[in-house]
DNA sequence: AGCCAGGGTCTGC
DNA sequence: GCAGACCATGGC
């Protein structure tokens, strides 16, 4: 049955923001009532703001109630972690250009697989290389839609099964992936638990993955805020930090990284230099 | 019509 | 260790 869940309430928060700066690939644009559409842990639903409460709406999702609350990591209180980057004059403005920005925890081999679509990618195709991905090779989700497909499945698959995602020299690196996770040569659980240099290192023995996208994965997949991935506009934004980001910013690299990237992401979209 | 993209690999120094 | 060629694809 469908059911409805209202969190609790969570100001700082605003889940186009959220959804939409390029962490996850899968959420729908907003409906005319605000309201995305995105698959957790196998089960469609849609999230939508009832006053300062974050809503969650879809069937059978009391099963999953904890799992929707870790993934929007409601605990974390980011008026601090705000305040604290705003110490400094640039991050203060990225900050300001988009303040309801959280991370989120996404499954981490989702964040794996992804990532490895996203490498030399613009943002807009790899949402559609996800999207087949899915469709072809996930299983149907509770309440419709198709959920990020299992490893082990993907292990299974070669070149030409994959060649309807049109992701081009990247299809063997996602094979790679599921094949080293299949074998467990690559160990999600110990990459959890490991120090970060670890953690980085056994990413790494996956083909296709290099120091920017481990990062990415260990910041959306792992949720260790102090991993900073550095991409074209991180390496713009760096421009203005010519000794690095402020150390008391250093524990929280990862979300002033989100700041900063969805800002000079958008500003070059918009023509700006 | 090119330029560019949430880069990585491989080769040659 | 580091620079440079090369890689497949399509949105803009």
């Amino acid at each position: 049955m469908t059911e409805t869940i209202k969190f609790k309430s969570c100001p700082h928060f605003d889940l186009n923001e959220t959804l939409h700066c390029g962490q996850a690939f899968r959420w729908s644009e907003p409906d005319e009532s605000g309201a995305f559409y995105g698959i957790i842990a196998g089960h469609k639903l849609n999230v939508y703001f009832d006053g300062d409460s974050l809503c969650a709406c879809g069937e059978n999702i009391s099963d999953i109630k904890d799992k929707i609350y870790s993934y929007f990591d409601l605990d974390l209180d980011y008026e601090k972690i705000k305040n604290l980057l705003c110490n400094d004059k640039i991050l203060s403005e990225a900050v300001i250009f988009a303040p309801g920005i959280r991370i989120l925890k996404q499954d981490p081999w989702e964040a794996l697989g992804s990532f490895i679509f996203s490498s030399n990618n613009h943002i807009t195709r790899i949402s559609g290389i996800i999207d087949r991905f899915c469709q072809l090779y996930g299983k149907e989700a509770v309440g419709g839609g198709y959920d990020f497909p299992d490893y082990e499945r993907v292990s299974r698959l070669n070149k030409a099964d994959l060649a309807p995602l049109r992701c081009g020299y990247r299809d063997e690196y996602i094979l790679d992936a599921a094949r080293k996770l299949t074998s467990g040569e690559v160990d999600l659980d110990i990459i959890c638990s490991a120090d970060i240099d670890t953690a980085r290192k056994e990413l790494m023995k996956i083909k296709g993955v290099g120091p920017k996208v481990a990062e990415c994965v260990l910041l959306f997949g792992f949720h260790r805020l102090e991993a900073f991935p550095v991409d074209v506009h991180i390496k713009r934004a760096l421009e203005f930090f010519p000794d690095g980001l402020p150390e008391y910013a250093l524990p929280y690299a990862g979300i002033a990284q989100q700041y900063l990237f969805h800002w000079m992401r958008l500003k070059s979209l918009s023509g700006v230099r």
